[in-house]
DNA sequence: CCTTATATTTAGTGATCGCTACAAACTAAA
DNA sequence: TTTAGTTTGTAGCGATCACTAAATATAAGG
């Protein structure tokens, strides 16, 4: 009985960094900055506190690198490239959202369009830079649209597509089926479809 | 000096609790939940702790009589019944919620549709109350809806709209323009007019 | 006047917050 | 083998968290 099992305390690093940022991004993913405490963080990596600031700096630091890693995901703003139409774009960007905010395996929802809406004056600076994140979704967008807008219309749909993005987020987090948001993105391909946009590089069909 | 102001210790309620919901609404609205504190509370209010606590029972409590008041406020989803058809029923709810959330004098965004989407596992009781309002949300715009839709097609573009103005909030949390916001609006109904909407009412123009 | 009831303040409670001083324990270089 | 340099766990920092026991002050009822 109570035989302690010794610990080691020294020599090279003995957690993995990458495994850190994985773990601490799937609870910030779901519980928000405010919501995922030091405890929980090393409890979950399974380190002491000083092993984090040594590696991260601040709980800060490694809520910025996990937001990393998560944009570095395979999710839905990436191999968007490869459509016929502006349609077929908009369906695409749409399709792979869904997928990515209901992906069973994963946390619901997205952790930029969802992350750090709300949250206490002393993490201001924090909430401003996801807001970054955010615009840079949008002009992320807008350059995918390019190819078949000009520019004010590239700008103007990606404005409301980013929007649908940051719904079906929450809509995900509020336990929305992947069948709803499809249907919600049909809402949004035949209101597309339907404007028969402005294509000045093919015609539209 | 140092010539204290004796503060009365007893007798009937001497602060307006109507008021003090307001100013709870304000700061929650503004910082959500986790991001106010309880010494917020009090020192916005004006009144030391067991006052708050035999008011209203609980931060908890106290936030969601916030969240009473702030749905009893004369926003979006009041008064749409008198539009004269579908588009105009859309175009309306829209522009209420973009005045509702850009508002300069309230705080930015919607306290329901950006409420509690991240939240620590401590509050996630919490959490589902805001989910359980903003699925009410959709039931309100679905029956306003109803008018002009059948049921399965109020449900659907309903659905579509909660995901629309979720996104308006956030938009204008991160700093979105009115302008901008009515450009996103702008997207939507040109979208549900193009459609040509089946509407058992009256014939869409 | 005195009693009762209630609302208030003071002054905390224990728990947890993000974070860190420190020394033990390890490796690698001298 | 010694030394230097790291990384680790322990332990605890001061501050703040949500919340409350107890005492005090007022108003209403008799």
């Amino acid at each position: 009985m109570d035989k302690l099992v010794k610990k080691r305390r020294g020599g090279p690093r003995t957690f993995d960094r990458d495994q850190a940022i994985d773990i601490a991004m799937r609870l910030f993913w779901r519980h928000g900055y405010e919501g995922v405490s030091l405890n929980d963080l090393t409890a979950a990596i399974g380190i002491a506190p000083p092993s984090l600031y040594a590696a991260f700096g601040s709980k800060a630091g490694l809520y910025r690198e996990a937001l990393d890693r998560y944009s570095g995901l395979p999710r839905a703003l990436s191999n968007l490239g490869e459509t016929a139409n502006l349609y077929e774009a908009v369906e695409t960007l749409l399709d792979r959202a869904i997928d990515a905010v209901t992906d069973p395996d994963e946390e619901r929802g997205c952790m930029i369009s969802s992350g750090m809406i709300q949250c206490g004056e002393a993490h201001a600076a924090l909430a401003r830079e996801l807001a970054e994140r955010r615009s840079m979704m949008r002009d992320t967008i807008a350059l995918k649209l390019e190819p078949w807008l000009d520019r004010n219309h590239a700008a103007s749909l990606s404005r409301y597509l980013v929007t649908i993005l940051q719904g079906l987020s929450v809509q995900a987090r509020d336990g929305a089926s992947r069948e709803d948001l499809k249907q919600i993105a049909s809402e949004v391909v035949a209101g597309v479809k339907a404007r028969n946009l402005p294509d000045y590089k093919r015609g539209a069909p």
